[in-house]
DNA sequence: AGGCAGGTGGCCA
DNA sequence: TGGCCACCTGCC
């Protein structure tokens, strides 16, 4: 099959990117905690962009790149319209405008455990993601690593999703989805999660405005909800609201916070529904913050 | 070459 | 309830 390959005439155009601008916000960042923050597990669209080691990312509509000044203040630029990412990378970073006055609700002086994930790791926030974008991809995240959860979002995002820029597409949509086929789904080597996939978005396309009120109710309401959803369980369910709707009471329990509690706090044993609610108890309603924080602290220890 | 991975769901004591 | 195991796929 040696057929001439349809004309190529013009090579892929390379998106263009805004200028570098200031995101203004006060948040300091280390390279690390940028890195923690961005690509750490909390979300599944970020890398590294050549050439300047700048951060590229897409959530929701929007294309961006990140990286710190000399003075570790946040810069930015966009592949899409500048003004809205500029307004949105705020948002989706705003955590950082109150960080320290949440980490002074968490019992920092009487847990040295806690005290010191948070010291190893100073600036990590919290992301405040598209809600239907963090129950997609912790769907897609079960006994997946990192590297292949990222690599499941952009199969699916590139063959289903809104192209923003010329090799950027957004993640599909629920409405997207629901036009996609379990075998689709199978082929872009979603294995099991193909289904909890589809029938997800067969659920959701059946009941409209099912997600945003789930966004919006109270933690224990919008966890059984979720739960109800195939594919959703306990531990994809806090993710889900923890990443993608700020709800800080949420203590996502995966092995590695099963590990982080059973050393620094003797709980060897405890089932993760009985961890999730001694991290409630213990750390209080920013627990999903402590928990950030000693997940960042377990993983580095790796 | 088999086991295992940042989980869920179903089945059986 | 509590414990076990299959489920896709890819990588060590």
């Amino acid at each position: 099959m040696a057929a001439p390959s349809p004309a190529r005439s013009t090579p892929a155009a390379p998106a263009r990117w805004s200028p570098w601008a200031p995101l203004d916000l006060r948040h300091r960042f280390t390279p690390d905690s940028l890195r923690e923050t961005l690509d750490g597990g909390q979300a599944f669209r970020w890398r590294h962009a050549v050439p300047d080691g700048a951060w590229q990312g897409v959530f929701g509509e929007h294309a961006v790149q990140v990286r710190l000044d000399a003075d570790h203040a946040l810069q930015f630029r966009a592949a899409t319209d500048p003004a809205r990412a500029h307004a949105a990378l705020r948002h989706y970073l705003g955590m950082a405008e109150e960080l320290d006055g949440l980490l002074g609700r968490l019992p920092l002086t009487s847990d040295t455990v806690l005290a010191s994930a948070v010291a190893a790791c100073p600036g990590l926030v919290l992301l405040r993601q598209p809600f239907a974008e963090a129950v997609l991809a912790f769907i897609l995240s079960s006994t997946k690593q990192i590297p292949q959860i990222r690599q499941l979002c952009e199969t699916l995002a590139a063959r289903f999703g809104t192209a923003l820029a010329p090799g950027i597409h957004a993640l599909p949509t629920w409405a997207q989805l629901a036009a996609v086929g379990e075998r689709e789904l199978r082929a872009c080597a979603l294995g099991f999660r193909a289904r909890y996939v589809h029938e997800t978005a067969q659920f959701l396309a059946a009941r409209p405005g099912w997600l945003d009120r789930v966004e919006t109710a109270p933690y224990a309401e919008a966890k059984a909800a979720l739960c109800e959803l195939p594919g959703i369980g306990g531990k994809v369910a806090d993710c889900a609201l923890l990443f993608g709707a700020a709800r800080l009471e949420a203590f996502p329990v995966d092995v590695w916070i099963l590990r982080a509690l059973a050393d620094g706090y003797g709980l060897d044993g405890w089932k993760p529904d009985q961890l999730a609610h001694f991290g409630r108890v213990h750390f209080g309603p920013y627990a999903g913050l402590a928990q950030q924080y000693l997940f960042a602290a377990a993983r580095h220890r790796r």
